[in-house]
DNA sequence: GTCTATAGGATGATAGAC
DNA sequence: GTCTATCATCCTATAGAC
């Protein structure tokens, strides 16, 4: 990404960008306070659309691919780090530790309700949570950039990814019975 | 990484180089190629000291892990791919086929000796674990680089991923007396 | 705020002497 | 095979007119 081609994406001249971002690593801090922003309130949205249980799960998964595949490049910048030298400003690292902690809620939430049931802590799930889905994004970026949402490797492993996550910590789910004690 | 920078790191000038490659792209592909291999024996040398066995499984986690470490913008260009525009070439991508149908034969053996039983076949377990073992490998490049192995969010979520696999795959493996009758 | 012009560097790559 | 010299291009960033 040149500062030129940046500019005549948005139909100025170069210089012109200096009037808005003081310096090319500006511009990335920006990209990425709103990309991470943009990750949030997208997670946020398909929470609410699906409801407690466990099919919140599958929509963090689902969801997280799903913005990978849209905007590789800008998953790149934000969980990559492929600039040389680029660090986020405190600012920016404030909306990425916020991300962390949403994550954290909805593991809590989870664990609250019984979806999910295992002796980790907290942080722990959430770490292997991300864990999974940093690893799903990374090779799907990385290997099938244009292969489909759902096909390909990367398609294929996901259900059993998260299967794997179900199996682990909620054998039961798939038996309605277990379920009505609770 | 320049051509200048390589070539002042091997004690020659930069156009000197280009008596060994034809172009930076050409280094590139070597450098994927060599790294390639080298990746590929280390998991051989480790899953040898280690015996059959589950803890197989956890050299083949821990070693990638690293080989990430010491090697990470190798790491990043074996599986990130963060250079715009280079593709390996058919001969360094013959390195990493065989890297994945080295990591098939080891999931084939784990599953022929019960270490790991599931009902997912070889490939989808095998792509499983690549996932696993990416995530771990890419959160701590870009999150914890400089990090020691073992300490950390990735060192403390490590145990936490393997046991995972374990408890998804192979639940008896804690119970000897389970094992017996095999 | 936008532009033209340009500074000031770094880069990949080549020419040609030795 | 190695070097010096250099090309040609691209880049970020600034100066200054309008």
């Amino acid at each position: 990404m040149s500062m030129h081609g940046v500019a005549r994406r948005v139909g100025i001249k170069a210089p012109s960008l200096y009037t808005y971002f003081e310096s090319k690593h500006a511009l990335y801090d920006e990209l990425f306070r709103i990309g991470m922003r943009e990750y949030r309130a997208r997670l946020d949205q398909v929470e609410q659309d699906a409801g407690p249980g466990l099919d919140a799960l599958d929509a963090f998964v689902h969801e997280s691919l799903r913005f990978a595949d849209e905007h590789p490049e800008l998953f790149q910048l934000l969980f990559e780090r492929p600039v040389p030298g680029f660090e986020p400003s405190t600012e920016a690292m404030e909306e990425a530790a916020g991300l962390l902690s949403d994550t954290d809620s909805r593991v809590r939430r989870m664990m609250a309700s019984g979806v999910i049931r295992t002796e980790l802590d907290v942080e722990q799930a959430r770490d292997v949570i991300v864990v999974l889905v940093q690893g799903l994004m990374s090779l799907k970026r990385a290997n099938e950039p244009g292969v489909r949402a759902g096909e390909g490797r990367t398609g294929r492993v996901l259900p059993h990814i998260v299967g794997l996550l179900k199996t682990a910590w909620n054998p039961g789910a798939e038996d309605p019975s277990k379920e009505q004690g609770k």
